[in-house]
DNA sequence: ACCGACTGATACAAAGCGTGTATAAGAAAC
DNA sequence: GTTTCTTATACACGCTTTGTATCAGTCGGT
């Protein structure tokens, strides 16, 4: 059977007319009357009674007109939605992401795809650096936000938002007054870091940054929340250092401090599996691209993330 | 969309692979690259992940192959029924019939009927001939059986049964004692008939019957059910011509005599209205006449009624 | 009762689509 | 590195579909 006989079919059968039906199905009436007497013949059965002058519907024909436009409206309702899947617009994603990306880079880009591509049903989960990349791996998450680098070669990142590190002092630290510090100068200070993920490079680079500065820090503490870093700071069991952006954490007896000389130097990536990524994550990576506008060089806009008082960025 | 390369996408869907599903399919494996790829394109989305060795479902292509396949279903099982429907082995069929040919003729055609037809839904609709007649004629019922002729001319009709027609006396009457009896022995007798139906054929012929006999019958009383009248035959009312078949009903007081030189003259026929009979009719009617053996010249056989104790009848 | 208009069927030709054969190109396996 | 496996491309052939021209039968009007 064949789905535009059946068309031609649901033409005749409604307009009880072979020319009419003709003209509307924009053809010449003799080949409709060929592919339905096609029809008729592929059934087995008699489709329409005919005299020279009028045309009839029989039994057979009213069972098939009723099923034929049920066929037509299922293939028509398939051909979309295939479509619209293929687009990536009807779907579904597992977002997996570090606490510290719900704070600004992760609000505009749900935003922007959320108005692009409503029919897609968004998973959000917030996890471990660990957890979130094995997530990535055996494809638990479709895409993920956390800091780069990282080291596993089946994963696929692009940058999403390049920040600096700002130093947490203690707000009874003697430095606490200074407008900004050198990093050589907390070559002595307890430090509070996040532990050292496989694939978080947060811990890295802090890690490098100080040996730059010509010491190894002295960690005192690890806690994998970097609010909870802050929260230590506070306590004053020591100093740390984060992105830029944690500086919204405004909490009594930390300040936060630019460091001398540090340019921006820690990456949030959006990371997903290596291949042939789906319909919906193309999209999404899209409306990632677009709304942190990758291409444009350097990435800036929306999700730039600038250091404590215009610190150290801009031409 | 088509539903041939429907069927060639869950071919390949199902086996992942070209070359098998191509051969699954009789067919050679680039023409089927050729409609998949000419399927993709008509619905603006990648159906497969493909790579030089491999083949996989996109997300696109999952929705794809569960929709085609209902839709593969949903078409087979269309075509079947249709197929059916237009040779008469599903439907409905509205059956309307005069009490009398519920005795004899209706029930093997029903039989046979219903073993040859077992999806074909029977109505049955014992009526009086007038009422049947504007049955036929308005399309309440499909067929008719009744007792020929009628005066109608948008119905058709066949024989399917000739009987001969048998006195029916009252068991104290004079002639019960005698073999057979002359109708025109019965010429001073008051008579026990059916109304005068518009398309009745029994009444008329039994009186042109008499008439031929040479005289008018006086009836006495009117009955529109044949048993009844035999009823009041057996009351003492009066006497009655009635069809060789209705001696299966013995009653008390009645007795039956072949009439002299009557030859089988009522016909009961099935009726239908003229123009282009539905398939599950033109079943039924084709039952009819096997079960009948119409086209045998004169009707014989399992639905033919003898008259009393051999009568008349026979080569 | 005849004529014209309407409608569906048939005949034939052209175009488009589907399918087969031959072959290329790329990846995995040995 | 060579062989093998698998999909994609190129091209040709044939069937199916479609259009044009025309016929045949029926209905309505004069």
């Amino acid at each position: 059977m064949n789905l535009q006989r059946l068309r031609y079919f649901v033409a005749v059968a409604e307009e009880l007319n072979f020319s009419r039906a003709a003209e509307r199905l924009c053809m010449a009436q003799p080949p409709l009357s060929y592919q339905i007497k096609r029809l008729e013949e592929e059934l087995g059965a008699q489709l329409f009674y005919r005299t020279k002058r009028s045309v009839r519907l029989t039994d057979a024909g009213r069972l098939l007109l009723v099923e034929a436009r049920s066929l037509l409206v299922h293939a028509e309702q398939t051909a979309s939605v295939v479509h619209r899947v293929g687009q990536g617009e009807v779907g579904r994603l597992a977002i997996g992401f570090v606490p510290s990306a719900a704070n600004r880079v992760l609000p505009p880009i749900l935003r922007a795809f959320g108005e692009r591509f409503p029919g897609v049903e968004l998973l959000l989960r917030e996890v471990d650096p660990d957890r979130l990349l094995r997530a990535l791996g055996d494809g638990r998450v479709d895409v993920g936000f956390l800091y780069l680098p990282f080291k596993i070669d089946s994963l696929e990142s692009r940058p999403v938002s390049r920040e600096a590190f700002v130093a947490a002092l203690p707000g009874t630290h003697p430095l606490s007054n200074e407008p900004r510090v050198a990093l050589s100068t907390l070559s002595g200070e307890p430090f509070v870091l996040t532990p050292r993920y496989q694939g978080a490079g947060l811990r890295d680079k802090i890690v490098e940054h100080c040996r730059q500065a010509g010491f190894e820090p002295r960690v005192v503490q690890e806690a994998w929340l970097m609010q909870t870093t802050v929260s230590l700071v506070a306590g004053g069991i020591g100093v740390t250092l984060v992105p830029a952006s944690l500086q919204n954490l405004q909490r009594a007896g930390v300040v936060y401090k630019n460091v001398e000389g540090l340019s921006p130097e820690i990456e949030l990536g959006v990371v997903w599996r290596r291949g042939d990524p789906s319909a919906v994550l193309k999209a999404f990576l899209g409306v990632v691209g677009d709304v942190t506008r990758w291409g444009e060089g350097e990435p800036e806009g929306e999700v730039r993330v600038p250091a404590l008082r215009g610190g150290s960025s801009g031409p």
